[in-house]
DNA sequence: ACGAGGATGCTCT
DNA sequence: GAGCATCCTCGTG
C-alpha cells in the first residue's frame, strides 16, 4: 500500500477533488491496526475564492502573506494536512493542493469504511449504522481520530497517507455546488461518487 | 420521514 | 457579537 506523493497533490484543487474520488484514506494505529476508508465525496477550496480561508491572505500593497490570520498553511507544502475546528465542536479534514506559495485544499468529506469498522464503531458511539460511521465530514474524522493533533502533518507517510485501491473499479462521478458555505454557493465544486449509500446526506448550499 | 433547534469554541469585526 | 466547509436529539406526522 504506497502513500500517493507529494507529486499528486502539486496539480489544480479541483483536478486533486476529483481525482481522490474512489482512493483510499489510511490511518495507522500503533504496529498492526489500520483504519482504510474509500473517498466518495470531496470539496475543493481554492485561492481565489471567497469560501476559502486563503481569501484575503494576499496583501494587496505588498505581495506578501498576511500571518495574523487563519489559513496561511493553505500556501503551504503540498500533500500536507490542513485541519480546523468548525462550529466549536467538530474537526475538518483537508489535504494541501497546488505548488508551494499558491493556496488550495480538498475536503475529504464522505468515506466507506473498508477497514477497521469496529474501531470506528468505538470511536463514533453516536452512530446507529455503518453509514453513519463515516458519511460526513466532522463524523469521518472522529472515526479515524483526526483532531488538531493532525493539523500541518505530511499526509504522504504514515500514520495518515491516501493510497490508490488496488481495485479500481469504475463509477460515475457527480458534480453539486458546496455545502454549507455562504459566499461562492454556486461554484460547483464538490464531486461525489453517484448512487453511492456513503455519501453525506448535505444540501448544497444554492439549494436552500 | 422529515424539520427545528441546541451544542460549543475559535476567529474576526 | 456574529458567523462558522457540522452533528445530534427530539418533536410532529
Amino acid at each position: 500500500m504506497e502513500p500517493l506523493s507529494s507529486d499528486y497533490f502539486t496539480r489544480p484543487t479541483v483536478d486533486v477533488a476529483r481525482d481522490l474520488l474512489g482512493v483510499l484514506l489510511v490511518r495507522q494505529v500503533g504496529a498492526d491496526t489500520r483504519l482504510v476508508g474509500r473517498i466518495v465525496e470531496t470539496e475543493a477550496y481554492t485561492q481565489d475564492d471567497p469560501a476559502c480561508h486563503a481569501c484575503g491572505l494576499v496583501d494587496a500593497a505588498t505581495g506578501g502573506l498576511r500571518h495574523d490570520r487563519r489559513g496561511v498553511e493553505l500556501f503551504g507544502a503540498p500533500g500536507t494536512a490542513y485541519v480546523y475546528l468548525i462550529y466549536g465542536m467538530h474537526w475538518l479534514l483537508n489535504v494541501v493542493t497546488e505548488p508551494e506559495g499558491v493556496a488550495g485544499a480538498v475536503l475529504i468529506r464522505a468515506l466507506e469504511p473498508v477497514r477497521g469498522v469496529r474501531r470506528m464503531e468505538t470511536r463514533r458511539p453516536a452512530a446507529r449504522s455503518d453509514v453513519q460511521l463515516t458519511n460526513g465530514p466532522g463524523k469521518l474524522t472522529q472515526a479515524f481520530g483526526v483532531d488538531e493533533a493532525f493539523h500541518g502533518t505530511d499526509l504522504t507517510a504514515p500514520p495518515l497517507f491516501f493510497a490508490a485501491p488496488d481495485d479500481a473499479s469504475s463509477f460515475n462521478v457527480a458534480t453539486t455546488a458546496r455545502v454549507g458555505i455562504s459566499k461562492a454557493v454556486d461554484r460547483p465544486w464538490r464531486f461525489l461518487i453517484a448512487d453511492h449509500p456513503y455519501v453525506s446526506p448535505a444540501v448544497p448550499s444554492n439549494r436552500r
